[in-house]
DNA sequence: CGGACAAGCTGA
DNA sequence: CAGCTTGTCCGG
């Protein structure tokens, strides 16, 4: 009888069943394949994940009830398990992740790629895709074209080729380009079938590490360094290290390009750069305004500054950013109807509306509430921004022009996209497509940010402003820090200064990558500390309920928390929460 | 997670 | 002590 072992997609259960298949279903099942199950006397959806097994012994087997669709292959599925290893996490979120959005129940036709051959810059890159893991380092106006060529030509073959890029929409500009170019091309999530059939370059954002490539022949992963490679949800796998990973268990060659390479990006890969004229030519202008001498009260305008403003550097279509980072500052709201800001009722704190949540809550205590004003019972809130409102004016008096305000919450781009000089928060440099210059209004909050990585994430955010200035353009750094070595780099546009002294930081403090972390949370600090301790990791309590485990490797990591996790008591297991590799630390 | 089953609480 | 709530266990 053949037994095929599922896991259950089922919150709350992190655990194989075996089941028999029946002879009507044999055909259709095997390794990945989606399948409805009986547990506990209901029906549950879920994935094959091993093939023939021999049951434990002493269970009564029920069979399998129905194929639901195909399901992310073998190898993914080998790669989820590594995956959920790695990164703490359960099995089934994982394999979640590397599902079709809808049920798939047949492939389409494998396509005929019409690609020419590389006959251009791409050949050059070809190098870069042949031999061991590579980053390629390019500043950020560089045209990166050759470079998805060079890859997508490894598709020629007849294989899968898999480009990711940070976001959706940098997928969809790449997935355009090539398919206008003849290419055979399947853009995640919404053509997982194609992806499937094969024989397609397939491209898309972090998902798409997941995405099914058969006879994988290369992968590139465009900004490397961008953050939004990691999965905000748990386990918050990053998805150039799976598709790194993936790449390498398929033995082929594996591309990370970035303007500035984090040190993570550079342990275990060879760096690739254009010769030092040709990348200093990919930088635009980045100006540090050094702010050291000036009145504190003078606020976030620079002699400098004003000078910018009335040389008119902005217009439409190629405005003037002004970016002005609040992030850690406290957020308050405050009623539309009555102005009254929002304030918890047990304790008179600040509440806010945290992302995602239909509610308010207390920024000190745990209280929460309907979206309401206290008062007058209005639901109409608004974000208040102190100082912005007030920059602004200034700056429009300063420029004599209008100067329009961009955030998140502003739905209409209209607003503003005929303003010659922009003002918002890091989400500008997010919804603005090309800007003639960028102004960091203060920097150095990012520069002294409490993380670790917050160094990185500062140039990451001038490497941003870059992007939209092009090789021409302007970046102006307001700051009292100037000669930090992230300024520096950028100033200089040597991203290797920066990744030399962070390097040295990191081993010296044996930070990651020269250590792995956890960040646990959990409401029994106390004993999952002892039996994380027991387990071989190195504790340290942060706030309460925060707890931070070190191990010299992310393996010994991984293998010491799922130790911990099977010694301990499951209902202790239950109240911990675990990040590997954690982004706010 | 959610069904099964056991142990505890309430009211007549 | 029926009828209900609350808690704990466990799934093939």
């Amino acid at each position: 009888m053949r037994v095929v072992r599922v896991v259950p997609d089922v919150a709350g259960i992190d655990k194989e069943f075996d089941y028999s298949v029946p002879e009507a279903l044999d055909a259709l099942i095997g390794v990945g394949t989606s399948v409805r199950v009986p547990l506990h006397g209901r029906r549950v959806a879920g994935w094959v994940v091993a093939d023939q097994v021999a049951p434990p012994p002493g269970v009564r087997l029920l069979p399998v009830r129905a194929v639901r669709g195909l399901g992310p292959g073998p190898e993914v599925v080998e790669l989820a398990g590594w995956a959920a290893w790695r990164w703490a996490g359960r099995m089934a979120s994982v394999l979640r992740a590397a599902s079709a959005p809808r049920l798939v129940d047949s492939l389409p036709r494998p396509p005929a790629s019409r690609l020419p051959a590389p006959a251009g810059e791409e050949r050059l890159w070809a190098d870069a895709f042949s031999g061991p893991p590579t980053v390629v380092r390019l500043g950020p106006a560089a045209d990166r074209w050759p470079l998805v060529e060079a890859a997508a030509a490894l598709a020629a073959g007849g294989g899968s080729v898999l480009v990711l890029a940070p976001n959706v929409t940098d997928a969809g500009v790449v997935a355009g380009r090539l398919t206008r170019r003849g290419g055979a091309v399947a853009l995640m999530p919404d053509q997982w079938a194609e992806a499937a059939a094969g024989g397609r370059v397939v491209v898309g954002a972090r998902g798409a590490a997941w995405a099914p490539a058969p006879h994988l022949a290369g992968v590139l992963v465009l900004d490397g360094h961008d953050e939004a490679y990691k999965e905000e949800r748990n386990p918050c796998w990053s998805a150039w290290q799976v598709a790194a990973e993936r790449a390498a268990r398929a033995g082929a060659p594996c591309v990370i390009a970035s303007p500035c390479p984090t040190v993570d990006l550079l342990a275990g890969a060879r760096l690739v750069h254009p010769p030092r004229p040709v990348e200093r030519s990919q930088w635009p202008v980045v100006e540090v305004v050094d702010r050291r001498a000036d009145d504190p009260r003078s606020g976030m305008i620079s002699e400098r500054l004003v000078g910018l403003l009335r040389s008119g550097p902005g217009q439409p279509g190629r405005p003037l950013v002004c970016v002005l980072n609040r992030r850690g500052r406290a957020r308050l709201l405050a009623c539309r109807a009555c102005g009254t800001v929002v304030r918890c009722h047990v304790c008179t704190s600040a509440m806010v509306q945290r992302r995602g949540a239909g509610r308010l809550s207390c920024t000190r205590c745990d209280a929460e509430r309907p979206l309401l004003c206290a008062d007058c019972g209005a639901t109409r809130l608004s974000v208040l921004r102190p100082g912005v409102t007030r920059l602004v004016e200034e700056l429009s008096a300063l420029a004599g022009v209008e100067v329009a305000e961009v955030s998140w919450d502003v739905k209409a781009d209209e607003e503003w996209e005929g303003a010659s000089i922009l003002v918002g928060t890091e989400a500008a440099l997010h919804r603005v497509r090309r800007a003639g210059a960028v102004v960091f209004l203060e920097i150095d909050q990012e520069l002294t940010a409490p993380r670790f990585r917050a160094a990185e994430q500062a140039m990451a955010l001038i490497v941003r402003a870059g992007r939209l200035v092009g090789a021409r353009g302007r970046v102006v750094v307001q700051t009292r820090l100037p000669e930090h070595e992230v300024l520096r780099a950028a100033a200089g546009a040597e991203p290797a200064e920066l990744a030399q002294a962070e390097t040295e930081r990191r081993r010296a403090l044996r930070l990651p990558p020269y250590s792995a972390l956890a960040l646990v949370t959990t409401s029994e600090p106390a004993a999952v500390s002892a039996q994380l301790a027991a387990a071989g990791l190195a504790v340290a309590d942060l706030d309460a309920g925060s707890l931070l485990a070190r191990a010299p490797d992310s393996a010994a990591l991984a293998d010491a928390l799922a130790s911990a996790g099977q010694a301990m008591d499951p209902a202790l297991r239950a109240t911990m929460r675990v990040e590997v590799d954690p982004s706010r630390v």
